[in-house]
DNA sequence: AAACATTTGTCCGTATGTATA
DNA sequence: ATATACATACGGACAAATGTT
């Protein structure tokens, strides 16, 4: 079989990209605590590369906001507290609940189709209490409409607080997370108005996917 | 008189942050062209500095959307096209909107003083024919109601987006925007909104603010 | 195909600035 | 207040990769 030319990203991966994507990942899951401060002679050690890529992938997280910078003097995991929740959510649910708008008009049948997997893959790990896989599979969902809207700044947004909101989730919770059947009806509702073309109903029934789990979180801290 | 100690901000101006800024200007204002390719040493050069700060000012313009990297092979500044105007104002709306439904709910009377001042100053822009001025005063009211909503994630994707906006009427309006009478008053609509407590119509009112000049861009083009 | 010219990616040294004793 | 230790900001050199002749 012919090699498909390497196709869409033959794009390499740079030392830069591994240590922004590990930094990353440690601060998000907590190995790196809120307000701790990050060294580049420690981090560059641990990574294996020199301070320079290290340096650059702090300008990133800087821009993600999960550390803050102060020039000249240090760098700091940024703190989270339980104000944020309703900031992130309510800000995530104004672009979804766009996406699910514009989607609503042109998403195709093959999508919608995907949707539905995906939501059958969320209700099982539901039902299993598998919370980690169900977190993943309500992403997905969340994250193909968005795609489907065809926005990349809405994209490039939600992304990001995801990434905030999963933080959340690891630091207060232990990665519990609110999926629940409600949410497996929620999204339905959501397919539903895809497949009507409705894009009042799946804008309302987006913005009813977020809020809930939103009371629930701030609820539980 | 006492200097007053250098008060919030000391944080001193470093190289990649001037670096960062006037690379940005230039790519707003079309000096830097759509699809033109950066190169690190020329520029280093232009701004006299080092390749490392305008290096690491890449990285950060990458993640602002405003150029693209590939990497070990080359920058370059990234297209906008005319589908982008709804891509952009769809986004900006939603924000706005949540922003606006917020604010109305706890926005405080010197705030709104304030408010009133800007719609004051725009609609004197306006009046005169002076877009520039028009423009910056209508982008501070906005931003200032995005303030008084206390969410510093939308007002980050606001002040994004607002830049790949400001870029797109500069390279095809030539600085040409739409500031009109209407908007202006729409902006006491809003102002009204927020005195009376009006979360709904806030946003409402917020949401014609943009759609309505998203429209008249695209007949433009 | 191979050597060349460019340009980027990475490393590390040094100066400058910041915090602490 | 001064000195000391330390971390960062920046520069410059080299290595690696790209695309070009």
């Amino acid at each position: 079989m012919p090699i498909p030319k390497d196709f869409a990203a033959p794009a390499r991966t740079t030392a830069k990209e591994r240590a922004f994507s590990q930094i990353q990942r440690w601060i998000i899951d907590g190995t790196l605590q809120p307000g701790e401060k990050l060294l580049e002679a420690e981090l560059s050690e641990t990574l294996g590369v020199s301070r320079t890529p290290v340096r650059e992938a702090f300008q990133l997280l800087e821009m993600g906001g999960l550390v803050a910078a102060y020039p000249g003097r240090e760098t700091r995991v940024t703190q989270i507290e339980k104000k944020d929740i309703f900031k992130l959510y309510s800000t995530l649910a104004a672009l979804h609940a766009l996406a699910a708008e514009v989607a609503a008009e042109t998403i195709e049948a093959e999508r919608i189709e995907r949707l539905k997997e995906l939501n059958r893959e969320f209700a099982e790990a539901v039902e299993n209490s598998e919370v980690y896989q169900a977190m993943e599979a309500d992403e997905k969902f969340h994250r193909l409409i968005v795609e489907a809207s065809d926005n990349p700044y809405t994209l490039s947004f939600s992304d990001s607080l995801q990434l905030h909101i999963r933080r959340f989730k690891y630091v207060f919770l232990q990665q519990h997370v609110d999926s629940t059947q409600a949410s497996v009806h929620e999204h339905l509702r959501i397919i539903e108005a895809f497949e009507r073309r409705n894009a009042g109903q799946a804008g309302e029934a987006m913005k009813q996917n977020l809020i809930r789990p939103m009371r629930e979180l701030e609820r539980l801290l």
